[in-house]
DNA sequence: TGTACATCAGTGAACGCGCGTTCACTGATGTAC
DNA sequence: TGTACATCAGTGAACGCGCGTTCACTGATGTAC
């Protein structure tokens, strides 16, 4: 590869993360071109080298960001321990990936319902696509034995949509004292063993309809 | 009450209802002062006369909407029936309002993790007092015996992430084609059921710790 | 290896535009007598 | 009830500013011979 084509994209990631940098503290629909090329030191005209648009940037954030959680995700799949230890990992691990990926994590929580509709959607198939993972995982599981697949979605649907929201609170956590940290990891333990109970009980009343 | 403090309330009024409208397509960091003020007919230096800014303008909009919000949970608020009735019950309801009230909890979806922190901490400090009354419903219910206080805690919080999260939902639910909100309100009752078997076995393992 | 030309990422100036905010004002409503 | 003055919600013009986008350009990198 190269040196032109190297440094093109070595702008290109500038930009990225600029932009990024810059969402910690605002939305996606309120960035402007201007502000993101002059974090990234560079004229705004060259913006336009690398994307058509602010929106086609943010659509990329989200490829990345879903990097991201992604690996969490990867990270989580054991399905050989037991599931006590499972969920205390799973906690762990998400406390450890929202440190590590603040600016992403933040991304996510604030666009997956945010002003930008084509952002909104990239998110959901993104996430569609975990639960599918998660759910292949669940589903090997002795645990599931008996269970519809429809509804082992739904149950994949739950966890995920539990860790989405532990990490967004842990975003907000460093503002909220000491010991919020914490909290927040305990309480997402708690939500997930109750999730986890009400799976292991499912069937017995005829799928919750009993 | 006189005739101008009449006109002043429905002209702060008509900005406030301009404002939810124009939100329903992009979010409140990046929405403009002269546009609510051209959506509402009035001068922009008029503005000035209702609020400081756009973000006291949001703060009141959290107000309004979880006004909404709370008349949904007062609605759910029915102890006396079995588990199963209430939660059919909630998530018609759940549906219900946010056809009447659309905007309400598009607002609320969007800001609940959007850019403008004064609005994010509103709307965060209202929906746990939401969660303090359901706990106090869930708590006369003979299901509770024997349960923790916080743990009650997280539970209601966890209730409400699922209604939050259907609310989200269904909001774009048109656009995924028809037959989508069906499918929405079933998953979401779905859920409900898994949380509420988890409830009533939560105890069997030491609260889950077994 | 050296030369001549092509490519193209990034520049800097320019544009028209809508923004938030200020200001002195207007005229209907409110108040005091 | 009528009059004289005070209040104040809303106006319209003006401001300086940063925005997104365009354009011809520059000069380092790439390519062909």
């Amino acid at each position: 590869m190269g040196v032109r084509s190297e440094r093109k994209l070595a702008t290109r990631q500038a930009l990225l993360d600029s932009a990024l940098r810059l969402l910690e503290r605002q939305s996606l629909s309120s960035l402007g071109l201007r502000e993101v090329a002059r974090e990234a030191g560079i004229a705004p005209a060259a913006f336009y080298r690398h994307f058509a648009d602010l929106e086609e940037l943010g659509v990329e954030l989200v490829r990345e960001s879903l990097g991201s959680m992604h690996a969490l995700i990867r990270d989580i799949r054991t399905p050989d321990a037991g599931t006590e230890d499972i969920m205390r990992r799973t906690v762990d691990l998400v406390a450890a990936h929202v440190r590590e990926q603040r600016p992403h994590f933040r991304f996510l929580a604030r666009e997956r319902h945010g002003g930008v509709a084509r952002v909104r959607a990239a998110i959901a198939a993104e996430l569609d696509s975990f639960i599918d993972e998660l759910v292949e995982d669940l589903a090997v599981q002795p645990e599931s034995a008996g269970w519809d697949p429809a509804e082992m979605r739904v149950l994949g649907r739950l966890y995920v949509n539990v860790i989405m929201l532990t990490a967004a609170e842990l975003l907000d956590a460093g503002s909220a004292g000491p010991g919020a940290e914490q909290r927040i990891i305990d309480e997402a333990l708690t939500q997930l063993r109750i999730v986890s109970v009400g799976r292991l009980h499912w069937l017995e009343g005829g799928g919750g309809r009993g």
